[in-house]
DNA sequence: GTCATCACG
DNA sequence: GACGTACGTGATGACC
């Protein structure tokens, strides 16, 4: 078929597939000879997902498309195009010209030009099919490409599986397709080191391009422009700018000696290719082929040679396809005891627990999930209703084909019991908690969720689905699909049971298949440690205190929001007078437009909505002068305290138990804090003595006493020991008040004639240095011109030269390894700290922080971890964690026996492993309510 | 769903 | 040399 309208034309961008390929999977190698082939089996996989996806598609032409040679037209224009690339890693070099192999095994079109980019031919194949009438669709996210878009040409970004036309392009450079390489070349890119007009990003060059028309009209016209800088740089950067759009711009003549009708689909010769798969030795995509083409898979011989190590995989897990109709729903004891039977024999078994909600204090279990091979898993449905609404009798009734639920955790129990089996999970918390509802103990347990964050914490999510795309470019089934979303939303156990199966059982094989993956890796990259000591022991830990939860008084708080709507009502009222009209006080845009809009008060400044903005800072300061303003601080913090606390608290008394049971999500923060939600008890009020009273709605059961320890001032100590400072080791090693003596160092005040005011500004230059100073942090948080917040962080580097050299060598680290580490080596990564621009100081100042901030954090889980043990023969529970605080309940005849124990293992927590050299203290109070205790 | 705001360490 | 900045979180109401 000769190409043409009603044709449509697949064009991929083959290096981007490779180098995806080559990063995402581990470095294999091929059995017989070591040759490394990783990137082709993931550029296989990718070949071959494309063909399933694809079948029955409307494609009728397609074609791959590479880069050849190192040197183009580009390069002859401008000698140092892509010069900053790094060169190509030697375990990829080998694996490009086998690639070319792959895909014309996939009997896919496999072209390159040597002198060419694959941009450029992609760019004159695109052409070429706009002209004959047909469809092109380029699979690709490189923005490079963005500039073909329109009439019929789009992008489809593979990994995300979204579609750009002309709206994301705009999108993405605030331009048409039609004017792109204009915004790229005012722009610049330094991926391919295009210099562009230095100063100017994609935000300003479309700005002008939008102003100008286009990049020509600019830079005739640049005389126009307002800004001296920017004025002054067209016109003197002109050259450099016309360059760069030479750069950018994609040549659509690339002469080709083929032509569209030569990019014919056509199917594979099975022969052919599955004797390219065989050769490389990949043994499950061999077998997934010939499966699908029903024909005997080539015998593939274990040739690895006799002495040599055997590669730890030889294909990568996720060359196993995902097959939902494949997995078994179990609906009697005999199924169920052959699963269990093939766990022992393994001695792991993944897990997944079905429930009817999140709330895993409340919902009840629906079904459970096992997998013990990949691609294998079985959905046990022990619940599942009718969804059959109305139905006087059959509603509730459970549906026919289930085990019953006794039986079937009778039968479990001793092998999630059972110290030779491991259970893995994703979140485990969540599924041990639900299982120890249900009196059933799990241990010795694996979390992929846990791996994840150990291994990678800054780099990407840890949740399930997240996980699947990137290490097994799958993307499982959306539970949205299953249960609908909104008021319409049902829950699992009305979801039918074959389509429960899949679902399910989905998540029990992706979780193995995610354990393999990480398991490996834990070593290599040295963070098994951190998995063992600070993360798999703390989650049991969080579960108990989550069970435990904290007795909150409803009566308590009910008054409170009683009284705080009538002292709005007054408030509001008086506003209102004081604004002339009636207007909703708790919008923002509202109150900007009556301070700065209507009174015309100074100091208004627009957020990027173009709304005034008006927070609490900005109110502070005409507080003074006016009396709206103070009013609206007023309502504003009445407003708070309400509806996040008084209000809000009251709807998470559990109805079983009277108390309020937080959920801790340990992967929450990169640096290793928790995060509490549902509701966040690590946010109630304290700083006010207005919301400090909310803290007594939280009591000590009758007969018991709340017990507050919390670590005093454990990120400067930790700050002074990392960074080597003596006079701050020392000033901690006498007890001395740490901001006073800092005030004391810095200033030259003897600490005998230290005002309280030379403190404050010492402590929050204290805590400026931890947060990675800035002169403008420190001088908006002091209310003080920024050269003398600049005149005070002089001072301090001068007096502690300790800090500065530890800032540096921080900041050195993470642009070599693109991570920091705690004292207690848990990775943060830091992937923008190479950045420009603004990003640049942000990523800095985290990397400043993580390793303090995580330091603290690794100490108090590790008193955590211990904590059960030391207080074991106490009549005492732990219920909270607040970043540096542990709340208890003890009975009142134990309280100082708790207070010694708990101490004990907090100000110890960081032995053996790690020697600090500042005492870490730690204080303690307590009384019937977290209000006396804190 | 995103933004602005504000609660905590 | 300009630009925008204290670090880490979660919940809420307004608004689209």
């Amino acid at each position: 078929m000769a190409f043409g309208k009603g044709c449509h034309l697949h064009l991929i961008d083959g290096s981007a597939y490779i180098f995806r390929a080559y990063h995402a999977l581990p470095p294999l190698t091929r059995k017989s000879d070591g040759l490394p082939v990783g990137a082709v089996s993931g550029f296989c996989n990718m070949l071959q997902r494309y063909v399933d996806e694809n079948v029955d598609s409307d494609v009728t032409h397609v074609a791959v498309i590479f880069d050849k040679g190192s040197h183009t037209f580009r390069n002859d224009l401008y000698d140092q195009y892509k010069a900053n690339r790094d060169e190509m890693p030697e375990d990829l070099r080998p694996q490009i010209p086998l690639t070319r192999r792959a895909t014309e095994a996939f009997n896919i079109a496999c072209k390159e030009m040597e002198g060419y980019e694959a941009d450029d031919i992609i760019a004159t194949l695109a052409c070429q099919a706009r002209a004959a009438g047909g469809r092109v669709t380029i699979l690709s996210s490189d923005k490079d490409l963005m500039q073909l878009v329109g009439d019929g040409v789009e992008m489809l970004d593979p990994m995300k599986n979204r579609t750009i036309d002309s709206e994301g392009v705009e999108e993405k450079f605030g331009v048409g397709p039609d004017r792109v390489v204009d915004v790229q070349a005012l722009a610049g890119d330094s991926v391919d080191n295009v210099p562009g007009a230095p100063g100017i990003g994609i935000k300003t060059a479309a700005l002008l391009i939008n102003e100008f028309g286009s990049l020509e009209e600019l830079l005739d016209r640049a005389e126009e422009i307002k800004q001296p800088k920017r004025r002054q740089t067209l016109i003197e950067k002109r050259d450099q700018i016309e360059l760069s759009k030479k750069l950018v711009q994609l040549d659509c003549e690339t002469p080709i000696d083929f032509t569209l009708d030569d990019l014919e689909v056509r199917d594979a010769e099975p022969d052919v290719l599955l004797g390219f798969l065989a050769e490389m030795e990949f043994r499950t995509i061999t077998k997934r082929i010939a499966d699908k083409l029903d024909i005997e898979p080539p015998v593939i011989e274990d040739k690895t040679p006799e002495g040599a190590n055997p590669p730890e995989q030889e294909d990568g897990p996720e060359a196993l396809p995902f097959e939902p109709e494949k997995y078994e729903t179990v609906r009697d004891a005999q199924a169920l005891q052959a699963w269990i039977d093939r766990a022992y024999e393994r001695g792991y078994v993944a897990v997944d627990t079905e429930t009817t909600g999140l709330d895993d204090m409340v919902v009840d279990l629906v079904g459970i999930c096992l997998s013990v091979d990949p691609g294998k898993a079985c959905y046990v449905p022990l619940a599942h209703v009718s969804d059959e609404g109305g139905d006087l009798f059959g509603s509730d009734a459970k549906l026919d084909g289930q085990m019953d639920m006794d039986r079937c955790l009778e039968m479990l129990k001793p092998l999630l019991e059972d110290d030779g089996v491991l259970k893995i999970f994703q979140n485990a918390k969540y599924d041990c908690k639900i299982f120890a509802r249900y009196g059933v103990t799990v241990a010795p347990f694996d979390d992929t969720m846990l791996m994840s964050y150990a291994l990678n914490a800054g780099l990407h999510g840890h949740g399930m689905d997240a996980l699947s795309e990137r290490y097994l470019s799958h993307n499982p089934i959306e539970i949205k699909t299953l249960l609908g979303t909104g008021k319409s939303a049902k829950t699992f156990d009305k979801v039918p049971i074959d389509e429960a199966t899949k679902y399910a059982a989905e998540d029990a094989d992706i979780t193995l298949r995610l354990w393999q993956v990480f398991k490996p890796q834990l070593h290599r990259k040295q963070v098994t440690t951190v998995y063992e000591t600070l993360e798999r022991p703390l989650s049991p830990v969080l579960a108990q205190m989550e069970r435990n939860g904290i007795k909150v008084d409803r009566n308590t708080l009910s008054q409170m929001s009683n009284a705080f709507a009538q002292k709005m009502a007054g408030l509001e009222s008086e506003i209102h007078e004081l604004a002339g009209e009636e207007f909703n006080v708790g919008s923002p845009a509202q109150v900007g437009e009556i301070l700065f809009g209507k009174m015309g008060l100074e100091g208004g400044k627009r957020g990027k909505t173009g709304k005034y903005s008006t927070p609490a800072d900005v109110l502070e300061d005409l507080a003074t002068e006016h009396d709206l303003p103070a009013r609206i601080l007023d309502w504003r913090q009445l407003s708070k305290l309400k509806s996040t606390y008084t209000d809000a608290l009251q709807t998470h008394i559990n109805a079983e138990t009277g108390r309020v049971h937080t959920s801790y999500v340990q992967t929450g923060a990169n640096t290793g804090r928790l995060a509490s939600t549902d509701p966040n008890l690590q946010n109630i009020p304290v700083r006010t003595e207005e919301g400090r009273r909310i803290r007594e709605a939280f009591v000590a059961e009758k007969g018991n006493v709340l017990v507050s320890l919390d670590y005093s001032q454990i990120e400067l100590r930790i700050l002074a020991h990392v960074a080597e400072i003596d006079a701050l080791k020392q000033a901690f090693r006498e007890g001395q008040d740490i901001h006073a003596a800092t005030a004391s160092e810095m200033f030259g005040v003897p600490l005998d004639e230290m005002t309280p005011d030379v403190r404050r500004q010492a402590k929050a230059i204290n805590f400026g240095v931890i947060y990675g100073i800035s002169a403008f942090g420190l001088a908006r948080n002091l209310r003080i011109p920024r050269e003398e917040a600049k005149g005070f962080i002089d001072r301090y580097f001068e007096r502690f030269p300790g800090i500065r050299t530890y800032m540096d060598d921080t900041v050195d680290f993470a642009k070599e390894h693109k991570f920091v580490q705690t004292l207690f080596g848990r990775k943060i990564h830091t992937p923008e700290i190479n950045a420009k621009g603004p990003g640049a100081g942000f990523a800095k100042r985290a990397a400043i922080n993580a390793p303090i901030q995580g330091t603290a954090a690794d100490v108090i889980r590790r008193a955590m971890v211990r904590m059960p043990d030391a207080i074991a023969n106490l009549p005492a529970r732990m219920l909270l964690q607040v970043h540096d605080e542990l709340l208890f309940e003890v009975d009142a005849s134990a309280v100082e026996d708790l207070i010694g124990a708990a101490r004990e293992v907090m100000e110890n927590a960081a032995d053996p492993a790690v020697k600090i050299d500042v005492p870490l203290v730690v204080d303690a109070g307590q009384g019937d309510t977290w209000a006396e205790a804190h």
